[in-house]
DNA sequence: CATGAATGAGGTTTCATTCAT
DNA sequence: GATGAATGAAACCTCATTCAT
């Protein structure tokens, strides 16, 4: 009358899944004190019992749907290929990249920003740090050395400032568009007026670059 | 041994600004949820009933001290010259005058996150949003035609890209201080980093809107 | 600078009749627990402290509340002239009396029932008692005695069982017309169906003095 | 010396059940704003926080307080036979059954006042209404027929009005047993004077149906 | 392994009242 | 005499977690 050994390993690991996906989207949603395990069980159509069983704590949740976001990320970040790109079209194809990740990934940011007023305490806690850094600041230094070398891009640039602005201006709009949006009187967040600020802020980027 | 409030004078605005002031601090280090009553009262030197006194209750605090730091932010941006310098002086000074504010006021920036979070409700419940519209967009619009017609700045501009642009350089990398410490693995919010940082921002400025 | 003395004397006069009214009001819609200084005050356009000021307490409010609606009922009940009509049609008119001044006066049934939740502690605690000795029943047996010698009613009619059982068909469908509405479908307490219900009461009242 | 809930058992039902009689007590002792959950969770040797996860809210234990005591009145009435007994010792048999059901059950009496001072919103939020449609018009109907037939009973009674008259002769001097008390200087809800009292109404019934 | 029942501690809020001019 | 400011105590309710099978 018990289930086979594999049906329930896949069930436990299905359910462990749901609930992560169900902790994301509830800490994203209200932090970290505004969430509640009832609602994460609900929405992963299982207990709050079993939040406990998987992940000891709230705090143990939320670590691991912290990791989990940034586990997302890095593995999209791997999906680039820049150097097969012209380094201008690369850099603005990497640009893009971030800011359409961040509109894509909300929860990402409401986590990060979730996790900054926590002054960073879970990610110092978590497995290995450097297992986060991100391989983009790499690829950064190679298209810059690319374009230098190309001439389309000035001497002396560095990867990490680059980095910086790129994700500034992809951030700031999104993170704050609710009262960005109460303070300038309209939706910088909308689709049509987020194109048109990322095109500037390409421009931004291209002119810090340009020779 | 004895009680600290206790021979309060009976000075309503006293009183209340003690505990505004005390509520900033705590909505700043916990946000909305994790902020606690009995902290507030404590720092403030006065009674939880107080607060409710004052302000109703623990969203009418948040609201409170949500207009407060608005309203500093606007105070200050009044007291800027901008008319009085040499255009791109002037928009350095201005950028300077963002990026410095949001580093000395570091509970600006936690309760604008907190209030995003919250999905910008207790911004659109206050008082008038109009209030809160700041004058510095049209003191940019300013900035922009005259360094236009003095030939340093080019034709065109937005002023309100531009403020974006300024305020998501300065605001991305203290807001997100400690997951960037941990993902760089050094301190970019140190004090000496962040003068070099501001550097490189002012120059991304300057190249985006010179001719 | 200062008021006349007169004129002081009525406001004060004035300010806590108005407070007493607000008061009775306030205590018929939510009983003596679920009544509110603030909501006291504000309905009689003064401050709560008022009502500290002329009761002493919650409890002195709702006892000179009680006062007030007996007092105005024995008053009401000192205008009936049944010795002017035919006994059987003075029978009549006094049950219309009973049954209307419970319809008119429902803060009288909702005082009455507070009253009687708190075991009538506050009437016990009131003034004299005798005060609220109603003068109904000796006008009742008056008329039965009237009535019998007549031969219209029979002999032995107990004054006070008439007097319970005119009430009892006054106040029971009153009272209860929220719990009555919801069990049987259908409001006895609307105007048409009272006035139904009333000439059937009647008629039980008659039958029953009948020889 | 220890905590009383020690080792109770996990008995859903049981703990649910003293919880939910504890707070019949209480509401009919000090009425809905009055009653404490503290009380109501000592009487039933449990803990305050029970009584919220078994009914979420003050309120919600009122509810079920409310539907319980409903439902008993209801069972007990599906107990009556009358229909095997003659009309008119049927009547009687019913009069006496409402009135001592109310005497024996002053929980029931308060808890209706309650909830009508409440304006019958917690009964319009329960379940099904329907359910608590009693039978007793219906057995009333029936009787009266029955009645008519055998010439016992006046043709074309109405059976709602008969219950109104007898629930009404019943309730009053119950409900208003303190008032009453006050006024008339002496005790009608003391036993012996209640059956006097009640052969008086049995008296007024009778002669209203009697042909 | 899995789960429904249970709960201590503490959070926010309200109440009736008093203080101090 | 009249009033705005203040408040201790306790109410209702929630949170994150553990118990016990």
């Amino acid at each position: 009358m018990t289930k086979a050994p594999v049906a329930r390993r896949r069930d436990r690991e299905a359910t462990r899944s749901r609930l992560l996906a169900a902790a994301i989207d509830e800490f994203a949603r209200h932090g970290l004190n505004g969430a509640r395990g009832e609602r994460i069980a609900e929405q992963a159509d299982s207990s709050e019992r079993m939040l406990y069983y998987y992940f000891g704590s709230k705090v143990g949740v939320f670590r691991a749907a912290l990791e989990a976001v940034y586990a997302d990320l890095r593995d999209a970040e791997r999906g680039l290929a820049l150097d097969q790109m012209p380094p201008m079209e690369a850099l603005d194809h990497f640009s893009r990249f971030v800011w359409r990740y961040y509109a894509e990934h909300p929860e990402f940011i409401s986590l990060l920003n979730t996790e900054n007023l926590h002054r960073g305490r879970h990610l110092r806690d978590s497995a290995q740090v450097s297992e986060l850094v991100s391989p983009v600041i790499g690829m950064l230094a190679d298209l810059l050395n690319r374009g230098a070398t190309a001439g389309v891009f000035r001497d002396g640039l560095n990867p990490q400032t680059i980095y910086l602005a790129i994700a500034s201006l992809g951030y700031f709009v999104l993170s704050n568009r609710h009262t960005l949006s109460a303070v300038l009187g309209h939706e910088i967040s909308a689709c049509q007026q987020l194109e048109a600020h990322w095109l500037e802020c390409a421009r931004i980027i291209q002119r810090y670059v340009a020779p």
